[in-house]
DNA sequence: TATGATTGATGCATTCAGTGCATGGATCGA
DNA sequence: TCGATCCATGCACTGAATGCATCAATCATA
């Protein structure tokens, strides 16, 4: 058995197809193939059932795969442990789009000057496939904010903030002193895309309060909802940092009355996986960002 | 990084030297040394420290050999385990010699038996051994007497047995009704060599009832105790399995007076290592077997 | 101090496992 | 019926791992 034998299959258990696999871990179709099957001829019994369309795992595949993988990320984390020196190497972070642009270029800034060896990689993206990232140890850590639906994964919340009603300039509402949820009711939401976790952040608030937002139009950036606000397309609530950023002037901020609207950013990692010690001093500076 | 370099890798660890490592793991030399190479390379540090006449393992080292033989045995149990049909596969059975011959045939012979497919492989040795050997997972479970030092290794108790003392036909003690083991003590004994568990049981019950038996002569095999003592060489205590196989009737048992000595037969596993169903039966069918 | 034994490293030639390319064969959808 | 998709197979090639011969360093011993 070798490695690379367990690494193809890897590949080819998750994409359930032996072309496609193959492309990803840089070999041709037909030396995947003959990788498996001496794989399969090892074992002595098959670890895909090849339907036509597709391959699925057998049952000594699916507990190959779980192996596997043990396998694959003890010796990646042994040399990452062995290769520890605190300073140099690798920190691969996470960060969901609603959260990214705002608060990770100060944090970065601050820990490359602190850490000038250190390596910074950030993937944004959205809070399920950051998740995933982190269960497999493609990234080291991820922002986000809770709720967060994942077992096995170690969270600390870092800060609530406040969410703020944004309006256009002449929008109705903009000269009344204190403006509650009930007041907002009637207007059309703009909100990002379903699979932004903010959206469901703001529903879940109305619905708690027992509304529903009219959603006239979703986006899938912030920025953009900001626009759309300022073009009359209906209100938002958009959070405390991407509020701060925001100096354009063509629209307007409001904080809510009480209960005001928050989401709680926090950060999550893999408490399986090796923890180098700049991983931890990374961690730390966010976590003391954060308070 | 390759399976084989972690196998030569702890082979060499395990030897302290190139050469022997080498022989162990059937390459040469020079392939062995330019293997250890790669691998640190590919660490970015040595895993030896190269003294002149032997090596020994850096802290990167060490490091890595528990982590590789972490992984050799995930990968070796995950082989077991999906060819587990719990008829065909093997077991490995260790078992001190002053146990081995006397309890192990019947044993065997039945569970060959009733499990036909099974291969049984037997391995005698001393008790030090033989728990290196469970540790390492060399062998899968170990017969043996009590105590048994060893943690991370799990034991149940099979069966207690009585110690009997044996005479020369022509003893003086012969002829005495309730002989006591006090009654003993002026006369020399024949012992085990040192590195048998047995002449522990033997002289720590002597020294619990506070005297030391004078040894006058060692040896390596129970058969030969036997012999020595109806040669008058001297008396011994012989456990009951032996005292049962012996029909010479060139010597005379005796069972001595409470509190009579014993020993107690244990069997002992790996609970770390994958416990096949074949094996799961095999320890079942000990235990039946003990009760 | 000189000499031989031991041990790990290096130069060089060889072999074979893993790979790529071309293609076959089966299945599915239009 | 035809083309597209997908995995398997035949064949040739390449390079990494290996073995052999040898070197260099160290140590034990006369």
């Amino acid at each position: 058995m070798e490695l690379d034998q367990l690494r193809y299959f890897l590949q080819v258990a998750e994409r359930g197809n032996f072309t496609r696999a193959a492309e990803d871990v840089k070999i041709s179709q037909p030396a995947l193939s003959r990788s498996i099957q001496k794989l399969e001829e090892e074992l002595g019994q098959p670890v895909f059932e090849r339907q036509t369309r597709s391959v699925t795992l057998t049952d000594a595949g699916v507990l190959l795969q779980s192996r596997a993988r043990q396998v694959l990320s003890i010796l990646e984390d042994t040399k990452a442990e062995i290769n520890d020196d605190g300073e140099s190497g690798c920190v691969r972070v996470g960060a969901i789009p609603t959260i990214a642009p705002f608060f990770l270029p100060k944090v970065l800034r601050e820990f490359s000057k602190a850490h000038p060896k250190a390596n910074l990689i950030v993937q944004e993206n959205t809070t399920d496939r950051l998740l995933k990232s982190c269960i497999q140890g493609e990234i080291d850590l991820a922002i986000l904010a809770l709720p967060i639906p994942a077992k096995y994964l170690e969270i600390e919340t870092l800060f609530d903030e406040e969410l703020f009603l944004v309006l256009p300039p002449e929008h109705p509402l903009v000269g009344v002193p204190d403006i509650r949820l009930a007041d907002v009711e009637p207007y059309p939401f703009v909100l990002l895309d379903e699979a932004h976790c903010l959206s469901d952040n703001i529903v879940s608030f109305c619905r708690q309060r027992s509304f529903l937002p009219v959603t006239v139009e979703r986006t899938s950036q912030l920025a953009m909802v900001q626009e759309l606000v300022s073009l009359s397309h209906g209100v938002s609530l958009i959070p405390a940092m991407a509020r701060e950023r925001d100096d354009s002037g063509r629209r307007v901020y409001r904080s809510l009355a009480d209960p005001k609207p928050t989401r709680t950013v926090a950060v999550t990692w893999n408490p399986y996986r090796f923890q180098s010690r700049l991983l931890q001093a990374f961690r730390d500076h966010l976590i003391a960002q954060g308070k």
